[in-house]
RNA sequence: GGGUGGUUAGCUCAGUUGGUUAGAGCGCCUGCUUUACACGCAGGAGGCCGGAGGUUCGAGUCCUCCACCGCCCACCA
């Protein structure tokens, strides 16, 4: 690997002038390319969750990479074989919707193109706009191997997709029914439950009185007529029925009679059906089979007709009679003005009700009787379905959601699922591999596309027309893109997967549809665990979209604030699973962090040129020097606290922890401090620990900022003796691992002591307006601490501004034994010194606690213990207090060996 | 209707098994061209941790109830 940084490191970082030439590097050196390693322990793998192949990036997709490049490059440097699977999806829905209005913009249909001819303008679409988001993917510096990308289309997710569909049908879990689904009249298609988005929208409530077939036939003073409640009552021409409950008094005397159904010549009788709420409306429903959910079960319930009114066109059908042909919401006020000037339209009210739309055009859905296909999915109550095995997976563990909460919203959904509708009314996608005999009739399912029907061996077959649903496709995904169905040492080696990390709105669209499908194909998860992150929004926290005009260009916010600023600025302070807002202070602050990055370590590079002695730099542990002992021990304490994180998925916690050391301690207090021995050349020298720890720090940060700290990296390469595990490229460096037994309590204590003197001086200086240039006179009472302030006393009047110091012992025992005596002409103002960890005193507050905590247990223990009390009280409660017994007891555990290692 | 998340500084948010004086970024106020960085440095103001109870030696953190705000799911015509 050889990068180019043989010039001077300008003085503010330049992120647009490193990224691309670094990208190149890394791919070129092809530290991307996961390999199979046997001996390498497990693998982590994470399948990236594919664009849409002709889509363009956006901020969740930012976002998702961000935090899937983070976990990937720390996987790889922690020396895991690592791989992540690139990949794009067709997306048949929202791609041929995006062809189509191209080809209506030039006045044509997909119709008169014909299949072949439309379905070869989506591939050139396709090629035309396919490599973007790669090139937008690349630029976000992800680490992906891209030899090992995948297409949905591809032969080998094609082949996944067939042979489970065949499997799925040769089992009799993929049937062909007439049913009535969600049908979207603008994109022709059936739609999944899923795709279809409810929206409160402002309606009219119609009062239709549907007169007595014999008004005789019930008691006098009952009414002769029924009145029906109805938003859509164009679709009255299709009723069949009128249901009521059977225990609504009103209608007691009603049900079993027969009415008349207005303008038509239908009669249809009353039911008595549980699901009516006798509160809503009139208490009575006209009962739609044809094109209402509801009513259709209750039109099974009651063997009622079946009535089409509203065509797949949207437009009303032969079966309305004069009203056939027109459009279905002209229909709405033409039928109500009929019915008014019958005098059958009672009254109408205004309405507030949610309109189911499609998700994709936003035309209202209508619901339709057709023959579709559908997974028989079984619900979480039998073990041995499909839906049973996805949720005994996550309840029993061997699925885990990140954050946790998700667990029960993914388990409620699948104790109310339905079967699966999978075909859609479609040319862009898979084909179901189904084909219908002329001869026979019969059905022919195959991998291959066959020669003749399995039944009778006719040659003369039509493939179904329909395209199956692409979460079909995508609910393949880890184990299609790894070689399944064929016996492929990726798969092999990588199946299960580690990691699904995507956003939570996705959740049952899905993930819920890989567990599915991925322990029916492969009886084994996915994947380990599923990592959920939340929407990004704008500043003010509103949903980005298109049509609301919010959305922000990754790529320009790249352009302008650097790729690691603006991964950074996505991924830093936020929970798992919870929304980010990202207006620019954000980003300029994640900028800002990577400027000040880049100019410690500016300062620390350009200290080492020249330098003689290194030695023992690279463990980092040759220096007794307090403030080296102190920075050191700084670092390793982050170092731990980032891995801690990283491996609970905290990420953002991660950042935060080492935004702080970097910008506090090692900039703020490190360098100031180190700058003074570098100016007298006193030793030890600072050297080989700034060096040190902004080597360790570029490590730790490589995941989260890839491109700065590789620069730094090469940069720092230069100056340094080679040393240990030092690789070409930050990429392949180990992730740093914490050395616990730097922690050095005496440093600690007496460097506190000295930052709690310079702060007690700047603080004064501010209050009492004095300038930062001129010197005062100090006296530093330092009871105890004598040498270490002694011996930092360069450092106290460096930064401080201090000058004479003098050091005393004092004898004053009073409340504040140490202290900084400022004298400033004519005042002279004593600074009480407290920032000292005063062992004995930490050791009385720690037993104290011990105490108090082992009182508690012993009250807890004896009431756990107590029959009467395990007899009286609630199960709960006894299980509260166990669980407190047991964590009394962890904790008095901790506090002793806390103790043990104070008084040792 | 059923779930679920939130309510902490002016704004946006962290706060991991309860534990000394509750944090950050941005904004605000006061000073600073201190030879790494003005994309900076130093200092400062600003919090009844939504409300009410409870458990505990100790609660932002656990329990109960309430109030708003949000999201998801659902066949109320």
């Amino acid at each position: 690997m050889a990068i180019d940084s043989s010039h001077d490191m300008p003085r503010a970082y330049n992120a647009a002038d490193v990224e691309r030439r670094i990208y190149d590097t890394w791919l070129s050196a092809g530290y991307f390319a996961a390999n199979r390693d046997p001996g390498g322990g497990t693998p982590f793998t994470i399948i990236m969750p594919p664009p849409n192949v002709t889509g363009e990036l956006h901020l969740g997709h930012a976002l998702e990479k961000a935090l899937e490049d983070a976990l990937v490059r720390w996987r790889r440097m922690c020396g895991v074989p690592t791989l992540w699977l690139p990949g794009t999806d067709h997306a048949g829905i929202a791609t041929q919707w995006v062809v189509e209005q191209q080809l209506a913009a030039q006045g044509q249909s997909r119709h008169e193109l014909g299949r072949e001819k439309f379905l070869e303008l989506v591939w050139q679409h396709v090629e035309r706009s396919g490599g973007i988001i790669h090139e937008q993917s690349r630029r976000l510096g992800i680490s992906a191997d891209w030899d090992r990308h995948k297409f949905t289309l591809d032969p080998g997710p094609a082949k996944a997709v067939r042979t489970t569909f065949v499997n799925l049908y040769n089992k009799g879990l993929i049937y062909r029914h007439e049913r009535i689904i969600n049908w979207c009249p603008r994109c022709a298609t059936a739609l999944s439950d899923l795709e279809v988005d409810y929206q409160e929208q402002p309606g009219r409530l119609y009062y239709i009185r549907y007169p007595l077939e014999d008004p005789s036939s019930v008691p006098d003073g009952t009414p002769k007529h029924i009145t029906v409640a109805t938003t859509r009552p164009e679709t009255m021409l299709g009723d069949t029925g009128v249901a009521v409950h059977g225990d609504d008094p009103r209608y007691r005397e009603l049900v079993g009679k027969l009415v008349l159904l207005p303008l038509t010549d239908r009669v249809i009788p009353i039911v008595a059906d549980e699901a009516i709420t006798p509160e809503f409306g009139t208490g009575a429903l006209k009962v739609t089979p044809g094109h209402d959910m509801l009513d259709f079960e209750i039109g099974e319930r009651h063997q009622l007709e079946i009535v089409t009114v509203v065509g797949f066109d949207g437009n009303m059908t032969e079966h309305a009679g004069k009203y056939a042909g027109t459009e279905r919401f002209r229909a709405r006020d033409e039928v109500a003005a009929e019915l008014e000037s019958l005098g059958f339209l009672e009254k109408t009210e205004e309405y507030q009700h949610s309109v189911g739309c499609c998700q994709r055009c936003n035309a209202v859905v209508e619901p339709l009787i057709t023959q579709q296909w559908f997974v028989n999915v079984g619900s979480h109550e039998q073990p041995d379905s499909i839906a049973g095995k996805a949720y005994a997976a996550v309840v029993d563990g061997r699925i885990k959601l990140v954050p946790e909460r998700f667990t029960r919203v993914y388990l409620n959904w699948l104790e109310n699922i339905r079967d699966w509708c999978i075909s859609r009314q479609l040319w862009w996608g898979h084909r179901i591999p189904v084909w219908y005999c002329d001869d026979c009739g019969q059905q022919t399912a195959a991998v291959e596309d066959p020669d003749g029907c399995a039944a009778c061996g006719s040659p003369r077959l039509q493939q179904d027309n329909d395209v199956l649903d692409t979460w079909f496709s995508s609910g393949l995904w880890p184990h299609s893109t790894l070689g399944w169905p064929d016996d492929s040492d990726d798969f092999k080696y990588f199946y299960p997967t580690s990691v699904l990390e995507t956003g939570y709105d996705i959740l049952f669209f899905w993930v819920a549809r890989m567990i599915m499908l991925g322990i029916e194909n492969t009886g084994d998860v996915p994947f380990r665990t599923v990592f959920l992150h939340g929407m990004v929004r704008d500043a003010s926290g509103a949903k980005m979209s298109k049509t609301r005009g919010n959305t922000m260009d990754p790529l320009e916010l790249v352009d302008r604030y650097g790729t690691d600023a603006l991964r950074f600025a996505l991924t830093t302070g936020a929970a798992p699973g919870s929304d980010i807002r990202l207006g620019e202070s954000r980003l300029e602050s994640a900028r800002n962090f990577a400027n000040k990055v880049w100019n410690a370590a500016r300062f620390v590079i350009t200290s080492l040129r020249g330098a003689d002695n290194l030695d023992g730099w690279f463990d980092g542990r040759v220096s007794r020097h307090r403030e080296d002992l102190w920075i050191i021990g700084r670092l390793n304490r982050t170092i731990n606290d980032v891995n801690r994180s990283l491996e609970s998925f905290e990420l953002g916690e991660a950042q935060q922890k080492l935004y702080d050391f970097i910008w506090n301690d090692f900039c703020d207090w490190y360098i100031e401090m180190a700058k003074i021995r570098l100016r007298s050349g006193s030793q030890p020298s600072p050297l080989p620990t700034l060096a040190h720890v902004l080597e360790r720090t570029l490590r730790l940060l490589h995941p989260f900022m890839p491109f700065i700290t590789e620069e730094i990296w090469q940069n720092l390469l230069e100056q340094l003796p080679t040393e240990g595990d030092l690789p070409a490229s930050i990429m392949v460096a180990s992730y740093p691992k914490a050395d616990e037994t730097s922690q050095d309590t005496e440093a600690e204590g007496e460097i506190s002591l000295v930052m709690q003197a310079i702060r007690a001086v700047r603080n004064t200086r501010a209050q009492l307006r004095i300038p930062a240039n001129e010197q005062l006179e100090a006296i530093v009472e330092a009871n105890g601490f004598q040498k270490a302030i002694e011996e930092e006393a360069e450092v106290i009047r460096s930064l401080s501004r201090i000058n004479p110091l003098r050091v005393t012992s004092a004898s004053d025992t009073g409340e504040h034994p140490r202290g900084i005596t400022l004298v400033v002409n004519p005042l002279v103002v004593r600074l009480p010194l407290e920032g000292v960890v005063d062992l004995g005193e930490e050791t009385e507050r720690l037993r104290k606690e011990l105490d108090d905590c082992q009182r508690n247990l012993d009250r807890v223990s004896a009431l756990v213990s107590n029959p009467a009390f395990r007899a009286k009280a609630k199960p709960e409660v006894v299980e509260n207090e166990e669980e407190r017994l047991k964590s009394l007891e962890e904790r008095r555990q901790r506090l002793n060996e806390i103790l043990e290692q104070l008084e040792s």
